[in-house]
DNA sequence: GTGTATACATACATAAACGAATGTAAACAC
DNA sequence: GTGTTTACATTCGTTTATGTATGTATACAC
């Protein structure tokens, strides 16, 4: 809070006049992140319809690991969210906040790859449900390596590579 | 601290006699998890050569995924490694220690999918290398979820099927 | 039997954090 | 021009946490 305060030019006092407490601060914090998230899933994977289902997801994968490159704050909240906040008791909402938006993007993959399956571009018996959940947790455990990797050896530098083999994964 | 003095059935003191400071005693705790998992590892994925290499891969999975749903110690070792801990200056040591965990894990499942590509269980164009970071990062996103989902109607529910369903990605 | 290492308990110093209470200056309402 | 709201700053109380210093009892060494 305190830094949050500094950054913001106020003092630490100030910040409970906008925000009730350090839950709604974090809640913002993460809508900041996660609204243009959405906005962008729905951009890329839902209105354009033109382009392949498959390229489409892979689009909006490599376009998140691009924004983490090139933003720094959108960097720093995914570190902050994944690995410098202790999710205990007051924060349990937060927790349950995290399933939806889950929840949500799994049902938006799960849109695009049946779209995929009524082009014709998944084998037979892959079922759209389970692509988009292991496509979602697949994603999800790289976000959490590609932040624990702040040298960058392990998971940054083949990011995109492991989304397109991925894709491939699950073209054939 | 306080909480582990407590359990131990001795004061907070008395841990600095054992442990340099709280760094020290989270590292032996991640190795109390951590150590029999690479054991496990090792007896499911290395040693027994007698058994389908895919099979054995989605044996160490569910086996995992039981161990938690069976330990409550293992489990709540999760959820504080996982969703419970601020991994800040003091605690990069530990990231290290997750990277090289990981890194570790992605060879043994990389040489158990060389065995399955020997044996023709793969297709063609799948390549061990490819798959082992696939199947890591699944997973990693799965524990993350499954310690998240404390009530159990996302994602601890499914776990078992959504592994299945992964293997079964691959086999085709 | 005296010295030493072990395994604690107790007490202290310090820091950091959250939230609440109170004060205040500027803007605006009318 | 006085009252009220907005947007802060300042101060305080309380809690919680880590790590350190010191005291102490038991076991063992010799």
């Amino acid at each position: 809070m305190e830094h949050i305060a500094t950054q913001a030019g106020v003092t630490r006092g100030a910040i409970y006049w906008h925000f009730r407490n350090k839950t709604e601060i974090f809640q913002a914090m993460r809508e900041q992140v996660f609204l243009p998230l959405i906005d962008r899933m729905d951009d890329t994977l839902l209105i354009d319809d033109s382009k392949n289902p498959l390229v489409r997801i892979e689009n909006f994968l490599c376009g998140t690991i691009q924004l983490l490159n090139n933003s720094l704050e959108t960097r720093q909240i995914y570190e902050i969210m994944m690995i410098k906040c202790e999710y205990v008791i007051e924060f349990s909402v937060v927790l349950q906040e995290i399933l939806l938006t889950c929840s949500g993007i799994e049902e938006k993959l799960r849109f695009t790859y049946e779209k995929a399956k009524e082009q014709g571009l998944l084998h037979p018996s892959h079922e759209p449900a389970q692509l988009a959940i292991d496509t979602q947790l697949f994603f999800i455990g790289l976000l959490h390596m590609w932040v624990k990797d702040s040298d960058g050896n392990h998971f940054r530098n083949r990011a995109i590579k492991l989304i397109k083999a991925h894709m491939r994964l699950i073209i054939r």
